[in-house]
RNA sequence: GCCCGCGUGGUGGAAUGGUAGACACAGGGGACUUAAAAUCCCUAGGCAAUGCGCCGUGCCGGUUCGAGUCCGGCCGCGGGUACCA
């Protein structure tokens, strides 16, 4: 007998759909239309198990949906810009256009032997000049409505390359090829008025219920609307040319335990004092030794410089606080100034304990003794941070007597509306997304500085702006900042000569938009109206979890801003009806030490049962994300050409469920082989007896068969693919011991078929046309159960004793709950443990349980 | 630091607040075979010892007739933290 052999299967059928079209996505009035869409990739040049299992199960929902009747679309495309390929650039004197372009060539070929259901004919990359030329459309239009704007910020500069950093290229505070000091360096950006939508940005979270709750949370969190209180504190004297300290607090009920006003070392206070002051110039440029990243300075040690200047207390002019810069204050948070309230915020709390300043407890828990006042916290450890809610007992309060934080905030709120020196406000934490960046490999700004114009943005018959190709990356920085030629061009106005901005587009942007491009790929606008109309929304977004906040949330706003410019309908501006983040693809690290002590990595295919092949033992660190840097890596490709894409495909949707971490081990993909080879047997003997159509006469196995439908289509409508998968492993098992004819068991082995074919779609169209299916398996309908064959005549109740299970009953479905408790009380198990005394309690849930408490 | 998750046998995991461990891997036993591979059958949480029993879903506590599931507090791991994508 033959064998399983999937390279021949796989090929086959990946033809005979390419032939057929039948994944070609059209407009169809007959059907209600259904998009799906999976991350598109980073072109790194290799497909990893990351993206197998991504794709596999982008691959179920697209090819379940189309055999229930949706005119299906499922594109795919490249996010093609960014990083790694000016790193490639960099190391192997390779053109990042080339590279890019090659990776692209070879993941695609990659992406075909797994046989996905995609129109490869919508494909681009997002460094295509016309997907980038539209893209610079876009950004023109946005500039029109008043979405895009200039302004300063700090990036990491490295002073020895002499360039602009990325977080991820500062280790521990240098820079990752020079070691030089990271330095912040202000610059003029352009941003994206994304702040000016935040608060339709959090309250439209609620209308995206198939969305994960978690997502909706980080975005909520990441939003970060507060309600707080702004006012100012005067200076005892005027300094740096200010009279005073506007301030931002939450907590305006702690305003009497103030120890001291902070400033941002960017304050412009502190630039002013930093001009006059050798010291404090000496500690902001400490500060400014920092990287930009919020993790580091969260993390750092907290320091701060007593000015000298006081300031004075807004409801005690004689009361005097120290000003102080400290390196914790944000300059991009609310007004880049703070009070500090030690007892009541741990990070005041360890800075006033470090520098000798008071701490004085504003309320204390309410159930302190009676004496507890503002010195309450003297010997503690740590500052005293109750919920808003809980119940607190102010000691030093200045607006009523509140009885939690929450009364304590809005009392204060009010009492300084009305005394006139604060006012309340509503702050996010959102800020405006800096879209600029100075580096070659990304899509230019399409602007001109003209002297006499200002910033004018280039026209549009002039699109695309196209990165010029003659680039050197010999030395670090922006490429095209030194090109003979390329900034020079005449100003769009006036015509006089100016220069192209330099600066690039953030990687998001090309990301924000995608999706509705894959509706119009050739259209010479951003996008056609009909087809993003029709096509728009997408129904189901599949992706990673890292990507629940920025990406997805520059998504909705760029949405929203498609919307404003006549891009997307109105009914667009949400993009992703459901959004499905699945875990990632983790294996165990092999390593050894080298003879300084220093980890060396070994490649999973390098170790067979914990020996190299030299003999020697490695150690197992366990699982974590494969990173190229680890060397935990699986080769898609090597599992494809040993087992075929199905057994990979297979695996990936098995056993984890879809949204946790999957660890991939040899033993896994071998036992998905082993099955499918078996399923193949199973056809293979039974193929002779293959005829046409009719019900499964056999009783249980049409049972059987039925429950397999509708327990795989709940798993798949449910994002459950493993339990699916482990109910198509029931199925066979029922199968192979059924006695039932073999006509019947074809019939039902078809169905299996079917119900294999979004996950394992080459050999469930090989059973199918083994078995004599009607034409493709691809384009057969989706099976439905017989309702009557669902039904169960009895069922197991378990009996529980003060909730312990200690017996059970079999009783007819529809027993009357009298009977069920004269059977349960008569049981012998129940007699027993009553012990001839009545029950205290008897509880039947019909069709579920018993519980007799005693 | 902060925000968001996750934690169940030797392993991956299943389980609308209702029989914890479905399905599978590895293991053990057997059949077939000269033998091996492949295949097929049986077994399988721990302790105890043979019926029956006790313990058990990271740890501590709570709600409930009943908690892996809900609530509170810890511990550990992971993701994000605005220039990695």
């Amino acid at each position: 007998m033959s064998r399983y052999d999937a390279a021949t299967i796989e090929a086959k059928w990946q033809q005979a759909w390419d032939e057929a079209e039948v994944f070609r996505a059209r407009p169809d009035p007959d059907r209600p239309k259904y998009y799906v869409l999976e991350m598109f990739p980073y072109p790194s040049g290799n497909l990893h198990m990351g993206h197998v299992r991504n794709y596999a199960m982008g691959d179920v929902v697209a090819r379940y949906k189309a055999a229930q009747g949706f005119s299906v679309m499922h594109p795919m495309g490249w996010d093609a810009f960014g990083l790694p390929a000016e790193n490639a650039a960099i190391e192997r004197n390779i053109h990042p256009g080339e590279w890019t372009y090659a990776n692209i060539a070879n993941m695609k070929q990659q992406f075909a032997s797994l046989g996905l259901s995609l129109d490869w004919s919508r494909e681009f990359a997002t460094c295509d000049p016309d997907y980038y030329g539209q893209q610079q459309a876009l950004f023109i239009d946005f500039l029109d409505k008043g979405l895009v704007y200039r302004k300063n910020a700090v990036v990491n500069w490295d002073p020895v390359d002499m360039t602009v950093l990325a977080n991820e290229q500062v280790e521990n505070g240098r820079g990752w090829r020079s070691g030089a000091l990271v330095e912040r360096k202000e610059l003029t950006q352009w941003f994206f008025r994304i702040s000016e939508h935040s608060e339709e940005l959090l309250t439209a979270l609620d209308g995206l219920t198939d969305w994960p709750e978690k997502v909706r949370s980080m975005q909520a969190n990441w939003i970060g609307k507060s309600q707080g209180l702004r006012f100012a504190f005067d200076l005892t004297a005027p300094a740096g040319g200010q009279e005073k300290i506007e301030v931002y607090t939450t907590r305006p009920d702690t305003l009497m335990g103030a120890s001291f006003v902070g400033i941002s070392p960017d304050h412009p206070l502190a630039r002013a004092l930093e001009a006059e002051n050798p010291e404090i110039a000496e500690f902001c440029a400490e500060c400014r030794r920092m990287g930009t990243s919020e993790a580091d300075l969260e993390t750092a040690e907290k320091k701060g410089f007593d000015t000298g200047l006081k300031a004075r207390h807004p409801l005690d002019p004689s009361w005097e606080l120290p000003v102080w810069i400290a390196n914790f204050i944000l300059m991009d948070y609310g007004t880049g100034a703070i009070f500090a309230c030690p007892a009541h915020d741990q990070r005041d709390f360890e800075f006033s304990r470090k520098y000798g300043l008071p701490i004085k407890s504003v309320f204390v828990p309410a159930d302190a003794p009676a004496e507890a006042g503002p010195e309450y916290l003297d010997q503690e450890e740590e500052a005293f941070v109750p919920a808003k809610t809980d119940a607190v007992r102010y000691v030093m309060g200045f607006a009523g007597t509140p009885t939690t934080g929450e009364e304590g905030v809005a009392a204060a709120i009010a009492a300084a509306e009305s005394a006139g020196w604060g006012a309340g406000v509503t702050q996010f934490r959102l800020r405006d997304w800096g879209l600029s960046r100075q580096r070659y490999w990304g899509c230019p700004i399409p602007v001109v500085h003209c002297e006499a114009c200002g910033v004018v943005p280039e026209k549009k018959e002039n699109l695309p702006v196209r990165l010029p190709e003659d680039v050197e990356f010999d030395r670090p920085g922006n490429p095209l900042d030194r090109h003979p030629t390329w900034r020079d061009v005449p100003c769009p106005a006036c015509g006089a000569a100016a220069k192209r901005e330099t600066d690039t587009m953030d990687t998001f942007v090309d990301s924000s938009w995608y999706y509705a491009r894959f509706t119009s790929p050739g259209a010479a606008t951003p996008t056609d109206r009909a087809e993003a109309d029709y096509w728009m929304n997408v129904d189901q977004y599949i992706g990673g979890i890292e990507h629940a906040i920025l990406h997805l949330l520059y998504s909705r706003f760029f949405a929203r801003a498609m919307v404003i410019c006549g891009y997307l309908p109105e009914s667009a501006k949400e993009p992703f009806n459901a959004l499905f983040t699945q875990g990632m693809v983790t294996h165990e690290i092999y390593q050894t030490r080298d003879d300084r002590g220093r980890p060396v990595y070994h490649l999973p295919s390098e170790v067979t049962d914990g020996k190299l092949e030299n003999g020697t033992e490695v150690e197992v660190i366990p699982s974590a994300k494969m990173s190229k840097s680890k060397k935990n890596v699986v080769d898609p490709v090597a599992i494809v050409t040993r087992f075929g894409a199905d057994t990979a495909r297979w695996f990936m949707l098995s056993d984890s469920p879809p949204e946790r971490d999957v660890e991939w081990t040899s033993a896994g993909a071998e036992s998905a082989f082993k099955h499918l080879s078996r399923v193949w047997r199973m056809t293979s003997e039974l193929a002779a007896h293959a005829e046409a159509g009719g019900e499964i006469g056999d009783d249980d196995l049409a049972r059987a068969t039925a429950r397999a439908i509708r327990d795989v289509t709940e798993g798949i409508e449910g994002f459950a693919f493993n339990t699916s998968v482990a109910k198509l492993y029931g199925f066979t098992n029922t199968l192979h011991k059924s006695k039932a004819p073999n006509a019947d068991r074809v019939r039902a082995l078809r169905v299996m078929a079917q119900l294999m074919s979004p996950m394992t779609p080459h050999l469930a169209e090989e059973i199918w046309s083994l078995l004599q299916g009607e034409g493709l398996v691809a384009q057969a309908t989706w099976p439905k159960a017989d309702p009557a064959l669902l039904v169960e005549a009895n069922v197991t109740l378990p009996i529980q004793i003060n909730g312990k299970r200690k017996a059970e009953i079999s009783v007819a479905k529809d027993m009357p709950k009298a009977e069920i408790e004269a059977l349960v009380l008569a049981h012998e198990a129940v007699q027993k443990a009553l012990a001839g005394s009545a029950p205290k309690k008897l509880i039947v849930v019909p069709g579920r349980i018993v519980n007799v408490v005693v």
